[in-house]
RNA sequence: GGCGGGGUAGCUCAGAUGGUUAGAGCGCAGGAUUCAUAACCCUGAGGUCACGGGUUCAACUCCCGUCUCCGCUACCA
């Protein structure tokens, strides 16, 4: 297969936000096989820089500053430091792990926001946004709650209701209350700069599909459009489809990158100017620190640009951010962005409000020394093309019966017949069998194809189908009874897999450093890193140390213990979501009563009910109010069916303006009561009244 | 409802541009072995490749329809 070989790697993995825990979705998702990737061409001697930080501004950090009585700084000098520690203690072998609160991010991003001005990219528009007149600013999406128009429940958020997963607009929001105040904002007019991706649409198309894009400044190698995952590009088109449309690229709020112009305080870039460009922060703060020129990294049409992200971030890197890359003028585009899908934990989908998850530190702490056997598993299981499945059951399995029996083994059985026959010296330099040094090679191969299309799991598959071959090479060659009959076949033989464990070695590094090492320790080398390109030799006479085990088993115990700490989180979670749920709600504005008395509150009876096509949650009803008989359209499709809500007897706000849903015209709506999980039920009366009745 | 991605042995998953008996690991059954962390090695059983049509000399692989899971999106007062 032909490979593009570039001069350089610029390699990212997607910035976590700073105001939370890494899990191990996050690692499989994006950091784990980034490293991978990235150890692979180090050990190529390819030039590569690998960049990562923490992402913290936006207004969910300040919400939650808020929240805990602190400032953003705090938590994000919380999260920062525990999420480079953790990613240190894991072996994420990042060049740079910046963040984006540094002067220098600042500085890159109005840069590059003055270039886009420059260039005209922009289109400045005013709207109405909700406004706090008593905190005097305007309300990010996430500083306002009110009912979701989508699901009706309470506490959603401006950007999103999390009870429904709906996206909002903060102005679609009823009753919409200022979580600064707590008091209802006003709008009022403010200005944005937009990036009207429409006018991108044409390029970005052809430039996803075929890999070229017509009018760029320079001529870059085109990506092999084929080479993006399936679910990658699927989604791409998906988006492409719909049409790209114009996006506000600031914000009004305090906490972020100010725009860099005149007359714009209280105006930040938003998280498309901010998070992304940390990467070439990053990568600036880096090349300083080990003089070197950062341009090339990202403005040389013979790098190779790889961003490493989770599903949720494929329109931000496959569309915009290369919008904004192309807009600007003077920087390449990436050349794959190989995006996994979610893991999910023992049946659920991992959820950090939920607390169903392992965290990372939490892992590290509790089972100390078992990195390298994380690192396994989750690239084992790596969802590359569809959703994954972790389970402590699972992770003890594939310890006990791959590292443990299959490659640990192998290696102590060698080591033991080793020192027993041997103690320890080296008897040959070289491979005596060339079946073996023939099988090594093929490894070596196989290896590589599959890293160059980012298949580290079937990667990783190969590295143990090589152990595998060791024992079976062991168990011909039955060294524990030919020794006394056919010494010299013996040991050539144990040679043979001496020099096969030290390439075993060599080819494992990039999945599991510390055993790589701990092999090469083993083994008696100076150097406890070996690149590819490196003749790997015993000499005769050299004498290997003692064996160690490489991995141990995984004890029932402490897997039950595991998967008892996830089944307690969720018992307390289910609780406090509860707890939290009926607390939220909280009571509206004071009316009077002249305005309560406006409403017409009266009971109707249900005669039919159909389903509205092509609407998954709302019911045609015909109701018999006792004064007409009307069409009301009710979004409780999903919680009761048209046979079991007829003959009900409702409560209908009936003197309500009519409007067309689906075409149907509604007239009036019911009245449900709905539970902290969202799920509806009747207000009907205790006994069968008279249709037309009034409730008052 | 629309769009995207899945549905392959008990379990977890591989299977470019259609082509002889559909693969791997785990698990299971049997055998062999004792150097090894009761590990390793060999053999075997197990699949209507979600379902129904169609194209083709030939389909897991292409087309149409259905069911189902995941994600985005629409309707929701």
């Amino acid at each position: 297969m032909e490979q593009r070989k570039p001069k350089r790697y610029t390699v990212t993995a997607a910035l976590p936000y700073a105001n939370g825990p890494l899990h191990i979705g996050h690692l499989a998702g994006a950091y784990l096989p980034a490293d991978i990737f990235v150890r692979y061409l180090r050990l190529h001697r390819r030039d590569v820089v690998f960049i990562c930080g923490s992402d913290e501004h936006g207004a969910a950090i300040t919400l939650r500053a808020k929240k805990e009585g602190t400032t953003p700084q705090q938590i994000i000098q919380k999260y920062h430091e525990l999420n480079q520690q953790a990613f240190a203690d894991f072996g994420i072998s990042f060049d740079i792990y910046h963040r984006t609160s540094d002067p220098l991010h600042y500085d890159t991003a109005q840069s590059f926001f003055l270039q886009l001005e420059k260039n005209g990219v922009f289109e400045v528009e005013e709207s109405e946004q909700y406004y706090d007149e008593e905190f005097s600013q305007f309300l990010a999406d996430r500083y306002i709650t009110g009912t979701c128009p989508k699901c009706s429940s309470s506490g959603a958020y401006g950007d999103q209701c999390e009870k429904c997963g709906s996206s909002l607009n903060p102005t679609d929001l009823i009753q919409p209350i200022s979580t600064l105040s707590g008091k209802p904002p006003v709008k009022r007019k403010t200005r944005h700069w937009y990036l009207p991706m429409q006018h991108h649409q044409e390029w970005v198309e052809e430039w996803i599909k075929t890999g070229r894009y017509p009018s760029m400044k320079y001529p870059v190698v085109p990506h092999d459009a084929n080479a993006w995952k399936q679910h990658v590009r699927g989604q791409c088109m998906s988006w492409l489809r719909d049409g790209l449309k114009s996006r506000a690229m600031t914000r009004d709020l305090d906490w972020g990158v100010p725009v860099p112009l005149p007359h714009t305080e209280g105006k930040v870039l938003y998280v498309w100017l901010d998070a992304p460009i940390g990467y070439i922060s990053a990568t600036r703060q880096w090349a300083t620190n080990n003089n070197k020129d950062w341009k090339p990294y990202w403005q040389d049409p013979d790098t190779q640009l790889v961003h490493f992200i989770g599903k949720d971030n494929i329109v931000f890197h496959c569309i915009i951010f290369p919008i904004l890359l192309q807009a600007h003028g003077d920087y390449i585009l990436p050349d794959n962005i190989p995006a996994n899908e979610f893991l999910n934990l023992e049946g659920d989908k991992i959820s950090t409000s939920r607390n169903h998850a392992v965290w990372l530190h939490e892992y590290l702490l509790d089972l100390p020394m078992r990195k390298d056997e994380l690192r396994y598993v989750l690239t084992s299981i790596s969802p590359e093309n569809a959703d994954s499945e972790f389970t402590w059951k699972d992770y003890q399995t594939r310890i006990n019966s791959e590292l443990v029996a299959i490659l640990g083994n192998f290696v102590n059985r060698v080591w033991v017949l080793y020192h027993k026959y041997y103690n320890g010296v080296v008897q040959y330099a070289e491979f005596q069998d060339s079946g073996v040094k023939e099988v090594i090679a093929q490894t070596y191969d196989a290896l590589a194809q599959n890293m160059e299309q980012y298949k580290f799991r079937q990667a990783l598959t190969e590295v143990i189908d090589l152990a595998r071959f060791g024992n079976k090479y062991l168990t011909e060659k039955e060294p524990w009874k030919k020794f006394a009959t056919n010494p010299e076949q013996t040991a050539q033989a144990l040679s043979d897999c001496l020099l096969l464990i030290a390439h075993l070695g060599a080819l494992m590094q990039p999945f599991l450093p510390d055993t790589a090492v701990r092999i090469f320790e083993m083994l008696n080398f100076q150097k406890l890193q070996i690149d590819w390109d490196e003749e790997i030799s015993l000499p005769q006479g050299h004498v290997i140390r003692n064996p160690v085990l490489l991995f141990e088993k995984m004890e029932d115990d402490a897997i039950e213990k595991q998967i008892a700490k996830l089944a307690q989180a969720k018992t307390e979670n289910t609780q406090s979501t509860e707890d939290a749920s009926l607390a939220i709600s909280p009571l509206k504005p004071e009316i009077t009563f002249d305005e309560f008395a406006r409403m017409d509150l009266r009971i109707g009876t249900i005669k039919e009910a159909v389903r509205v096509p092509k609407a998954d949650k709302l019911l045609q009803l015909t109701i018999d109010t006792g004064i007409d008989i009307r069409t009301v359209v009710s979004g409780i499709a999903e919680h009761y069916s048209p046979e079991e809500v007829i003959g009900k007897q409702v409560v209908l706000l009936a003197n309500l303006a009519a409007r067309k849903l689906r075409n149907i015209e509604s007239q009036g709506m019911i009245l449900m009561a709905k539970d902290p999980q969202g799920k509806l039920y009747f207000v009907s009366p205790e006994q069968v009244v008279r249709p037309g009745s009034d409730v008052a």
